[in-house]
DNA sequence: TAATTTCACGCACGTTATTGCGCGATTCGT
DNA sequence: ACGAATCGCGCAATAACGTGCGTGAAATTA
């Protein structure tokens, strides 16, 4: 049994089945479960499949993706996002980033609050819907599928004529040598127009974003003024950080 | 049963029927009412579906809209989508107004049709991400929370760029009389702008709209070209409009 | 051909995730 | 206000996980 051929099977069983489950497979090819495993990561790794316990699901299903990945380090990305909330004043007006952590903070909220959100993530926007006093002021442009926000010239035009207080910034990596990093490179694009008219960047940095890099560069610290970890957050992770400068906010409430 | 694929399952049922109730799903699927609560709790969590004691409701009223359970004329809006979906031709620029019957046509358009879909509603946006050939344009504005939808001298100078094929228009009173009316002023505004900036002008009026009247006019009829309405819609309430020579859509098919 | 490298695989181990159940608290319907 | 349904939480058993390591086969090199 080749690995190729074996993955082509697995490839094969989830067009048919619309999932697969390891152990199942282990059985039916007589091998361990390990190289079934294994070979699930590697095809997940190609963004063939979507990788998940006990087994795999296809890549397109959108929602289970979404689901997933809102499940990565669920718990951080709630206690930062109530962490980064309690840190908006009455009046002021914020900039909010796409993605689950900006999601969780809008939601943590107070529903009584009244400031005004700028937004460049639909979903940010319609999350906001039932805090009647907060203002909503959505960025356009060309909506980036990836991530559901919207990018290219005409966000950054719409982003140059806002001024906000804060910016609560959503990345994917933030590492001591290379700074704040994202996946795309109008992303970071939009990222740096924000923090330019935002008096205060504040990034929200989930565990697993610490210390790990991706292609784009955003923005060194120095520019930014803090970042949000949660409690659980191990202290080694956050050492590089702190012998460059930054604040690290949440750790000792 | 793959914990994530009986979420994906709960996500789909919710969709579907705009609730949830643990029990039956725990007899349903074969698990502890126990996972299934836990399920919903962790769904919750990530602001996908909103918990409720017996079960869980869509997360936002706007989702909730679009369950058919429940819901004004739901099947008209359905119906009224599919046909209006119908006439949306691979490669065209559409405009997609906000409301309930707007996402519907979002959500009865082929997964796999490539065109340009410009809309100043987060929702529409958000309901797009599943469409990967679709490309998307967001509107922005400030954000009219009534209906979420972008308004304002932003949004309609964002508009004012955009020339679209067809723009399917929601309203909330379609009457030979008074023509095409809604509850906004600010609202009326973006419509008649969008309208100007589109080759075509289609609006889509489930039942309860055809002769009522709301406050704010917005184009006459001759501005638009046709009307969309259901199979199920008493010919009584068309005849007025057949005198006006207004084109109906969407009845002898 | 013989030595060496590369690779796939399985196994063991410690870690994490999932699940059902029991319990006391909360909420709902009447 | 009261009984019943539902809830959240902690616990323990089980399943699944990733990683490091050893083995042996295949490929490469000398």
């Amino acid at each position: 049994m080749l690995t190729t051929e074996r993955k082509a099977l697995l490839m094969a069983a989830l067009d048919k089945d619309g999932r697969i489950i390891a152990k199942e497979f282990s059985r039916k090819l007589d091998v361990s479960e390990d190289t079934i495993r294994r070979d699930l990561r590697e095809l997940a790794s190609e963004g063939l499949l979507q990788r998940v316990h006990g087994g795999a699901l296809p890549a397109s299903k959108a929602l289970a993706d979404l689901s997933t990945r809102g499940n990565v380090s669920a718990d951080d990305k709630t206690e930062i996002g109530k962490i980064a909330a309690a840190m908006v004043k009455e009046g002021q007006i914020i900039f909010l980033d796409g993605g689950t952590t900006t999601a969780r903070l809008a939601r943590a909220l107070r529903k009584d609050i009244s400031l005004t959100v700028v937004t460049h993530s639909p979903d940010i926007a319609s999350a906001l819907i039932d805090h009647s006093r907060v203002e909503v002021e959505a960025i356009g442009g060309r909506i980036f599928k990836h991530s559901n926000v919207a990018i290219g010239a005409v966000a950054i035009e719409a982003i140059s004529r806002i001024r906000a207080d804060i910016y609560f910034m959503g990345v994917t990596g933030i590492h001591a040598d290379y700074g704040l990093t994202t996946g795309d490179r109008e992303e970071a694009a939009v990222k740096r127009a924000i923090c330019s008219r935002s008096a205060e960047t504040i990034a929200l940095g989930s565990r697993e974003k610490l210390g790990s890099v991706s292609a784009y560069s955003v923005v060194d610290f120095g520019v930014i003024d803090s970042v949000v970890v949660s409690k659980r957050c191990p202290e080694e992770l956050l050492i590089p950080l702190r012998t460059k400068g930054v604040q690290i906010m949440g750790r000792s409430t």
